[in-house]
DNA sequence: GTGAAAGCGCTAACAT
DNA sequence: ATGTTAGCGCTTTCAC
């Protein structure tokens, strides 16, 4: 097989050439719009099939002023979340024409207005992104692009257009209600120390609100940097026990290190749920099949990147208030009395 | 705010207008492209903030035939091991000006040809793909595009264009010499059954090859289907397990389904690695933190991806015979005795 | 059912 | 250092 980096690429009129066919007889073909009869239509498809032509949709976007693309903006792929988010998406858009094209800020707001002004400079039909904190420039771009913005996975905050997500404070309020209602009460909390995880943040102020609303205090912090693993789950855990060893419940900020903690425990041979509770967060199901199930609260992920892909591609309308909020549903698991 | 999907976005005429300089001129800032004063770039600067501006990328490849893209077309994006990959191309893609653009077939050969059509005719400036099979049209395309393909992960067959990655075939006969030199012999094997996952398959044909040059045969085999999660792996252990007690070592397709396998058989008192032994592929380090480090072959996830995008950046040149082989590497854990 | 002409918003190439 | 012209490969629009 020769080298391949020489030629260049075939156009519409090598095929139309190839067929006897007008260039704008064989774009209709190629693109199923218009009446053309069944003979040329056979024509041009052979032809095209036989060049082994490949339409410019560079191109093409720029005559038609629309490209099937829409943005998707993360914060990153390793989090385990967001490919389920993707997931959603990309089911729901299966049948609509359009694609989503996958950007990746790494938490970073500078990041994140770079990514968008790459994306949208590709003209887009509709963004969804992560969040609701961005750059003020960000904003701008997004309030004057013309299109669809979905903000998903966060309710608490200001939408630029519409918003699809639950609310974090509401989760951490919820999951603080409950332990308490269990009766657990030296409460410690583990968590990432990102600044920028502004859903983490939330949890936990939403953690601290319930609790203080009973009177209660967190009695231990621990905080870590970088990604989440089962190995850091269990030194974290170890470390705010050993500061603070009367605590009876941990709750932690993902369900990668609340199950890192739980083996911990276990090998500790904490009486789990009664000595100690533990919950974590998000309801992955990766998880299922270790020694114990980890209290969680499901993120409903899939569901929410279903519906912002619904609202992008107009299968659905936003609501009054441009806010769709879904619920955080508690997973009891076994690690909560 | 006014609901935004009204405007008509701004060109560079616009931002010519507003700053009084010449729409090329305008176009030369924009990009750092030739000579322009350090006055007129300030005035085009300006004019094109204030307004608002973000550039046509769609506009911009048509007329200049360049688009900063690269294709990366992977099975999953649920699998944890391909966002390592991603991970290593866009590291090294930072600093070139081009950018990833991803795209998931499923294990679909279809899927795969419809992904490869669709984003060739974004005219990227080159493909990274997982695998070596594709359908004889996906082939075409690649071959017909000009631009440098890079398939990845698998070195096992015949290339389009260029290859990085690691033999399955060798990984799956190494760690058969592995667990018979240690004695084992009456060995298990616990794998997907997804005709399309290639290189499983190619793991499992090197195992057998190198049992058989030992003049030992599978004593058990159990398949699954859909992802891997560790309570597939406790089932589908307990289950191969019950069907052949006498099993001495157990080998799974991946990590996850092995830590699934090693905490069923923790659970159910198996003195381990002694009276069995257990070991998985891939090398993901979220799982470190079980009781017991399983033992696995690491595939060199995040360099694979790397050399795929130096190459298809041209910081880096393909070797004679257009095949980069990484070694897999052996991790011995604990689980192998 | 088919074709011809104009133009989408940029940049290459060539002035000046 | 800046401007002018032509044209990238399609689709829109209008004509037949």
């Amino acid at each position: 097989m020769n080298n391949p980096r020489s030629r260049r690429s075939l156009t519409l009129r090598d095929v139309s050439e190839a067929s006897g066919v007008s260039e704008m007889t064989v774009s209709r073909v190629l693109r199923n719009r218009g009446d053309v009869s069944a003979a040329t239509r056979e024509k041009v498809l052979t032809a095209a099939k036989t060049l082994g032509y490949v339409p410019n949709k560079i191109a093409g976007g720029l005559a038609s002023q629309r490209v099937n693309l829409i943005a998707v903006v993360i914060p990153s792929l390793s989090n385990l979340v967001f490919p389920d988010v993707l997931g959603g998406v990309s089911a729901e858009l299966d049948d609509t024409g359009l694609q989503p094209v996958v950007g990746v800020t790494n938490y970073s707001p500078a990041r994140e207005e770079m990514v968008l002004y790459d994306m949208l400079s590709w003209r887009p039909s509709g963004v969804i992104l992560a969040g609701l904190e961005h750059s003020k420039a960000s904003r701008a771009m997004l309030a004057n692009s013309g299109i669809p913005v979905i903000e998903i996975m966060d309710t608490d905050g200001e939408a630029v257009d519409t918003i699809v997500g639950i609310s974090h404070i509401r989760a951490g309020r919820e999951m603080a209600e409950r332990l308490l209602a269990a009766g657990y009460r030296r409460i410690g909390f583990v968590g990432t120390h990102m600044p920028e995880d502004h859903r983490a943040r939330k949890r936990m102020e939403g953690f601290e609100q319930g609790l203080a609303a009973a009177g209660v205090q967190l009695a231990g912090r621990e905080y870590y940097q970088g990604g989440s693993s089962l190995l850091k789950g269990r030194e974290l855990t170890e470390r705010i026990l050993t500061r603070a060893p009367d605590l009876d419940f941990l709750y932690y900020s993902n369900d990668m290190i609340g199950a890192g903690g739980l083996l911990h425990c276990l090998d500790k041979g904490y009486d789990i749920p009664n000595r100690l509770g533990l919950a974590g967060f998000n309801g992955v199901d990766l998880l299922d099949g270790l020694p114990m199930r980890l209290a969680t609260t499901d993120a409903r992920r899939v569901e929410i990147g279903r519906r912002a892909a619904r609202l992008v591609a107009g299968k659905e309308t936003p609501p009054e208030g441009r806010v769709i909020q879904l619920a955080p549903t508690f997973m009891p698991g076994d690690t909560i009395r």
